[in-house]
RNA sequence: GCGGUCGUAGUCUAGUUUGGUAGGACAUCAGCUUCCCAAGCUGACGACCCGGGUUCAAAUCCCGGUGACCGCACCA
């Protein structure tokens, strides 16, 4: 094998050696390339489209099969308001101011955060126009050379769009997947039959017109998100779950660490991180630890994960606390994976407010409570013919006024006004009145685990690329391996070659996902199957036509054995669900 | 968006200084070879990022665009 062509040499790392691969054998490459490419978008070829459903299949299984989450589909693109309302228009652009002279160009908030000692907080609250007064008011100009700053200008991360032929509709490409599920919670918590906890996942496509994408699948303009939102009420916080994952240890770096500029992380069990308070919900560290789990089933071990506790000032503008899973990569150190918000009831107080639909959801007492409270009614048969078509608007006006001031004037006085108007006594009734209270409303807090599906996929490739005897073998964990079995006739002559086409009929028909090979010596063939992560490689030779056994290969061990054509549909099966392993498959074959 | 480096078959690259038929290797495909780890032999396919300019002639020089990589900024 030539070294250069594989990028086997240490000097070329695996991002580079990766993105080589990924767009020799189709896994995936950037999109557009006959116009001369553009950035942030990419094409997943035939080999990463299934290793990408296959990574998704994985998040469905963990989520949607083994803990009954929900899985819903909605659109990309939204209405203006949705994202209005979520606060994105708001917080998803950054204020810009460009330097004159250099061209130097700053984040506006920024420089009044560092130059006029205006907290984050306020800063990101102020408009266009307040902050470039602030910044003419306290003469701020140029850090790099001194120069005068031209206008101020926002840069909208999110796509913008109109809905229908006619420009009066702007609608947003969805920069989160979560909206949609907030949007149509009403609807899901029907179908979930009203009943609390629950979770809804969506994986699908969002946008970000992000400034400069770099870095290959890693910052996508269009890329795949996995926002699962947890549902919960803030009054049950318990995680019922949480007995599977307590003992299961998660390195935290941790904010107080990060403040004194450290890198080390906290090793804290799901127990210890609830005990000390360090994570305040016990479902968001639950899913933490299926997060921790999802990335060891996709190939990345334990000691290359993290989890990094959000600065305040880094965090979403809809999140209380928020921790970011991280996994070591070759070319840039850690890079986010998911992310872990306690969103609380932002999102749907947010929608309940501008839509003015009601998302509270009611929750009945174990034991009813009986309560007392003073009432004031108005006597619409006095009220009446006192104010005649005002009369329903002073009783309005009355109900918005505490009871208790109600009663105290009443006594005192003998009267109350409401703006103008002067209620008497006699016009109102004040008692004491037994209600007995059922329930109560209330909205449900979320937690949302949201994983980057691309990463996942990287992550996926980057921990499965190992070189073997000078050459490239992509080791993926055999649930996710996005071909099963390679079925390869030694010669593609003496019926070799028919015996095999019916090995790979019988196994497509039992449901694996099968690749046929005749051309090229075997020892080439097995190369390119590593090459391209297959799992097992299923070989035809002359004893087969004999005795109709086949050898099966392993991809990473390189150990063969044979097996009865006859046992290889159950086998396999046992095989690709985990059940036995590489050797149990067949007799040895000694090399 | 700014600065730097760069863009030649599927991949890696020679050629650019000094303008003159674009060369190799690997991969791929077809054939031969009883062929279990990229063997060999024969043959085939296949490229100068895009646009404009200078010139008799541009992969090469100039201008603009675009893409990638690195650094800055950005990453809610």
């Amino acid at each position: 094998m030539n070294d250069e062509v594989k990028c086997a040499k240490p000097e070329c790392d695996r991002f580079t050696a990766i993105n080589e691969l990924a767009r020799r054998r189709g896994f995936f490459w950037p999109s557009f390339e006959i116009y001369g490419g553009s950035g942030g978008f990419v094409t997943y070829g035939p080999l990463g489209t299934r290793l990408k459903q296959n990574i998704e299949a994985k998040l469905r299984e963990l989520f949607v099969k083994k803990i009954g989450i929900y899985e819903m589909e909605s659109s990309v693109i939204a209405p203006g308001k949705v994202f209005e309302a979520s606060g994105h228009v708001d917080h998803f652009k950054e204020p810009m101011v460009e330097c004159q002279n250099c061209r130097g160009r700053f984040r506006a908030d920024h420089l009044l955060e560092e130059k006029a000692d205006i907290s984050s907080a306020e800063a990101e609250k102020m408009s266009l126009t307040e902050i470039k007064e602030e910044i003419e008011r306290h003469g701020i100009l140029c850090p790099d050379c001194g120069g005068k700053f031209g206008e101020l200008q926002r840069f909208l991360t999110m796509f913008e769009t109109t809905i229908g032929p006619y420009s009066g509709a702007v609608g947003y490409g969805r920069p989160e997947a979560a909206q949609n599920i907030f949007v149509e919670f009403n609807r899901l918590y029907t179908v979930a039959r009203e009943r609390l906890p629950f979770g809804v996942i969506q994986i699908g496509h969002a946008l970000r017109n992000e400034i400069s994408p770099r870095q290959g699948l890693i910052r996508l303009r269009e890329f795949t998100i996995a926002d699962l939102e947890f549902f919960f009420d803030p009054q049950e916080p318990c995680c019922h779950l949480l007995k599977e994952v307590e003992n299961e240890v998660l390195p935290i770096l941790l904010c107080e660490t990060r403040l004194k500029e450290c890198e080390d992380t906290t090793d804290l069990t799901v127990r210890e991180a609830l005990d000390r308070k360090i994570i305040r919900s016990e479902w968001q560290v639950f899913f933490m630890a299926m997060a921790k789990k999802l990335l060891i089933e996709l190939g990345v071990p334990a000691e290359k994960q993290r989890f990094i506790e959000k600065l305040t000032w880094e965090k979403a503008h809809y999140s209380s606390q928020s921790f970011d899973q991280e996994v070591l990569v070759d070319r840039w150190g850690w890079i986010e994976v998911s992310g872990h918000a306690y969103r609380t009831d932002y999102d749907l107080s947010c929608h309940m407010k501008a839509s003015g639909v009601d998302m509270s959801v009611y929750k009945e007492y174990a034991n009813p409570v009986e309560k007392e409270e003073l009432v004031v009614k108005p006597i619409m048969a006095k009220l009446g013919p006192v104010y005649k078509n005002e009369a329903s608007k002073v009783a309005a006006l009355l109900a918005k006024v505490p009871v208790q001031e109600v009663a105290d004037a009443m006594q005192k006085q003998g009267y109350f006004m409401v703006e103008n108007y002067e209620i008497k006594t006699d016009q109102v009734d004040i008692s004491r009145q037994k209600t007995i209270v059922r329930g109560t409303r209330f909205i449900p807090h979320v937690v949302e685990p949201s994983f980057g599906s691309d990463r996942l996929f990287y992550v996926a490739l980057e921990y499965a690329y190992g070189i073997k005897d000078n050459r490239v073998v992509m080791s993926f964990p055999r649930s996710i391996a996005p071909v099963q079995v390679g079925v390869y006739p030694l010669m593609s002559k003496d019926g070799l070659d028919t015996k095999a086409s019916e090995v790979q009929r019988l196994l497509a028909n039992e449901g694996f996902m099968v690749e046929f090979d005749e051309t090229g010596s075997i020892g080439r063939r097995y190369a390119r199957a590593d090459e391209a992560g297959v799992q097992l490689g299923i070989t035809i030779d002359y004893e087969t036509l004999s005795d109709d056994t086949v050898t099966i290969r392993d991809r990473d061990s390189w150990q063969q054995v044979r097996c009865a054509i006859k046992d290889l549909p159950k086998q396999l099966h046992k095989y690709f669900e985990g059940k036995v392993n590489f050797e149990q498959l067949g007799s040895i074959i000694k090399s």
